[in-house]
This record gives structure tokens, C-alpha cells and sequence, in this order.
DNA sequence: GTCTATACTATGATAGAC
DNA sequence: GTCTATCATAGTATAGAC
């Protein structure tokens, strides 16, 4: 809908954008208000209706579109570092724990967060959320089948594996360590392995 | 620390926590208003501070160790039905999925949906949600453990079988319907065949 | 594109009567 | 134990000047 990877980078309107991704990734959509997106991203106190004339829920709207692209990237880019879909999932959870170790970015679970607070109570914000999970889901089941796995089974080794690494997350974020990802990284060659 | 379960059944107090307690689950921490709790729980107005000295941190605390009660007395008794863990933990995730799509008290993540919001924030929800997780995580070893299952194997599948199905209400609340959850409970069998 | 000022509503919380 | 009245603050949103 928006054409933001066309020309708006370093702009107020794209500040305002990524500040308010981060906001909700650590706060929700409740506890993310207007003033401290406008403070924190030090744009100019007056803009933001400017360009954000629906207010707080097309910002919103706009920073989980902004979200989908930047993680499914990176799960594509991790992805895409072995050929073997067991090794390339293992290092791509290796990755995730190392990140959430130490890039203060990871600290808080980018869409979950959201959608658990609004589902009810927002369907465009839902149905947004619901394409992100859809789009992660996506990169794991290509992953599988790149490696021989049939598309039925692609399919449902993808959601497996993307809900174990969501509830990890969440675990993680809870115990303030990455053992429960380290941990479901374990687990994923006893899940992957064919001809049960 | 309160003594919830010795005379408190169905008083103004209780009433209070277990309508906070939906209230969390659905709408999150800051979603989640004073105003509201009073409203839907026709308790009297003015009585939430006399019963809450603390405000609403306290009435969230006593509303999740409420929670932390109820749902690990789920997770046990369902487990509890069958000898074989593989079983009983399947059967658990065929319980929850039908709950999600009948029970309206299943709508919604029940400490999930308050962790991520608050883990930055506010510590002492933090520790009490760890406490939680650590609860049901304990339920679902014990139950392996009672199957012949080493206490690591134990601690190392519970935590995954706990994010699996936490990962999985996520997406099942985004997509409004249980497949997720059917997909964990079909992955059981293959976690937990022993010598791999 | 950005500014200030402001309207309106809701929030969590407290005081004092009953 | 409960009531009403009230507080200060923060919330989203709008209008009009520059």
C-alpha cells in the first residue's frame, strides 16, 4: 500500500515508523502511546497527524508491515547460510539466542506482543499479524521442501517449528536467558528426522 | 502470600480477580482498565482500593497466581488420564484445542499476553510469571519423568512441549481457528520416541 | 511540513461521608 | 465495606497559525 521503499529512508515519516515498531515490541499497543513515539523518535512534535492522518492504529499498521519485512529477511538470510534444512533451522535458532543475548533490538517478541493484546478487538491489526506469522511460516516450509521434504510435511513442520521458536521467546523474555531457545535448537534434528 | 482458597469464594474480592484475570488474558496489562474490572464484574465501586490497597499491580499479581492455580490444575488432571506421557500430553493439546474453539474463557493467552508486555517494566509480575511457566513446565516432567524419561530428557522436552503450545495458542488466536494446535499434538509422537 | 494550543476522554488513585 | 466526589496525569485527536 505504501510505497516506503522507495524513497523515504531517514525521513521523519520513516523514524516515526521504526520508533513506534520498537515501541510496540516492547510495550504493546496499549502501553505504547503517541508522546513517547514522538519523543523517542525525535521527530518533530507536530507531524505526525501529517503523516499519519488515521493516527495510532496506521502507524501501527505501518510499523508491523515494516516488522514483517525485517524478520522474514533475516530468516531468509539465515535460512540461506547451509543448504541442510536441519543445520540451517539449528544455526538460524543459534543465531536468534545470540541476538537476544545481546542486541538490546531482540528484547521483546516483535509480533506476538501485539496480536495477543488486540485480536479481539482490532481485526485489520489482527489479519496484518496474521500474513506476518504466515510470512515466517513461509520461509521454513521453502526451506524443508528445498531440502526433499513433501509439501504436506513442509507445511507442518514449519508451523511446528515456528511456534516452538515464538514460545521460546516468550520463555526466554520471561527467565531474562536464551536456555529455552538453545533448547528447542536441540530438539529440531529429533523433530526433522525423515522416514519416522 | 493470601490465603485464596480458605474462605473467599464468591465475595466481592474474588470476583474482582477473576474478572481482572479475563480481562489480562484478553486485553493484556495496559489494556486492560480499573474502570472496566468494576464494571464487568458488578463489584461495588468503591470498594476495589479497600480490597487492593496496592492498586492495580496487586489485583494483577493476585489475578496471575489465580491463573498460575487453575491452569496447572489442568495441565495435571488432563494429564493424569492417561499412563503413557505421549498419551496424556497429546490428549492435553486435543483438550486445549477444543477448549479454544468452545470455551470463550479460552480466548485469549493467559500470562503471555501479560509477560511480554510487562518483562521491561515491571519485575515483580516478571518473577511472578516465570513462576508460572516454571509450574507448568514441572507438570508436563513430572509426567515424562513418570514415563522413564531421564530428568534431563525430561527438563529438555517439557520446556519444548511448553513453548510449543504457547507458540501455538499465539498463532491460534491470530488465525482464529485451532489447526495450530492439532499440527503440535500430531509432532508429540515423533519428540518423544526414546533412543534416538 | 511543522508548530502551538487545546479539546475531550480515560486513566490510576485518594479523601471523607456513610 | 461501600459510596460519591474529586485529583492529577496521560491518553488520542483536532484546529489554525506559520
Amino acid at each position: 500500500m505504501t510505497s516506503s521503499l522507495v524513497k523515504s529512508n531517514n525521513t521523519t515519516r520513516n523514524k516515526l515508523i521504526e520508533t513506534t515498531g520498537k515501541l510496540l515490541q516492547l510495550h504493546g499497543y496499549s502501553g505504547t502511546g503517541l508522546n513517547e513515539i514522538i519523543k523517542q523518535s525525535g521527530a518533530p512534535k507536530g507531524s505526525l497527524y501529517y503523516h499519519f492522518p488515521e493516527g495510532k492504529e496506521q502507524l501501527a499498521y505501518e510499523a508491523i508491515e515494516r516488522t514483517k519485512e525485517n524478520v522474514t529477511n533475516f530468516i531468509k538470510d539465515s535460512l540461506a547460510r547451509y543448504d541442510d534444512p536441519i543445520e540451517a533451522i539449528q544455526n538460524f535458532i543459534y543465531d536468534s539466542a545470540k541476538r537476544f543475548e545481546a542486541d538490546s533490538y531482540f528484547n521483546g517478541v516483535p509480533i506476538a506482543n501485539i496480536v495477543l493484546e488486540i485480536s479481539k478487538t482490532n481485526d485489520r491489526l489482527r489479519e496484518l499479524c496474521r500474513k506476518v506469522f504466515e510470512s515466517w511460516h513461509e520461509a521454513f516450509a521453502d526451506k524443508l521442501k528445498s531440502g526433499g521434504y513433501s509439501d504436506e510435511e513442509s507445511w507442518d513442520l514449519a508451523m511446528t517449528i515456528n511456534a516452538m521458536i515464538q514460545g521460546a521467546f516468550v520463555i526466554c523474555l520471561t527467565r531474562q536467558d536464551s536456555k529455552p531457545l538453545l533448547v528447542m535448537a536441540e530438539q529440531i534434528p529429533v523433530m526433522l528426522i525423515k522416514g519416522k
